[in-house]
DNA sequence: TAGTCATATGTCTAAATATACATATGAATA
DNA sequence: TATTCATATGTATATTTAGACATATGACTA
């Protein structure tokens, strides 16, 4: 991997190492979806949802064709897919430690009130 | 992906979304390494090494080992070089467009006074 | 063409994260 | 056992990011 690589890899896993971008994406696995579609099965407001998925559109994880009044956004599965069940065999086998470090989750743990002993 | 699954894989993207980070497991491709020469190939300061290696020992992306005064980590290649090589497959046909999303890069992009018309 | 439905964008603030710097620990050896 | 080399940890501050809220745009329909 070369400087240019690693640089652009820090973006992409920038872009999924947010929550409600990353549900809009797991969301997607099952499908194209409307962007209000999206905002139910997340549970996230219209506003954050949009901002998010042009991010996600940029950066080439989703592909978006306008119908009507609606837009619909669907996951570019070629791509998106592997990096998705590769991470998740990594979570599968190391998920439980994950949460014990302070580095990524200090501030989500104090406020979920998870017991660290 | 249930909702532990989508936590768990947000916290392991924070992991790989840090340039210091993800330069360290870069670094470890190819080969095990000490401390210190993970600290001159990256070029970052021991102590942050140090803590970022911790980090990633944690949740599980390297191992390491002492060997007399030095230690030796070494990447767990089983799950980590999968999600790299997917990410650097995406990385490969979006990369351009990504330093253009504002979500993820505005302040890096100001800062290294990319134009961006 | 006025209204309304769906989606997108702008921007401010609070929260999270990265980094720098100081210091501690632990193993080897003189 | 004092010293030195290699690595680890504590913590304050600056930077970055997420999220909330207000508002704009664009397409369809009465």
């Amino acid at each position: 991997m070369n400087k240019n690589e690693i640089f652009s890899c820090e973006l992409l896993f920038k872009v999924l190492s947010n929550s409600t971008r990353l549900k809009i994406a797991a969301s997607l696995i099952g499908g194209k979806k409307s962007v209000s579609e999206i905002c139910t099965e997340t549970g996230t407001d219209q506003a954050r949802v949009s901002h998010e998925l042009r991010c996600l559109t940029v950066c080439g994880l989703v592909d978006f064709a306008r119908d009507g009044k609606q837009v619909i956004y669907s996951l570019n599965r070629e791509t998106v897919l592997p990096i998705l069940e590769a991470a998740g065999e990594h979570v599968k086998r190391f998920g439980d430690r994950m949460g014990s470090c302070d580095i990524i989750s200090e501030a989500k743990r104090v406020k979920t009130g998870d017991v660290t002993l």
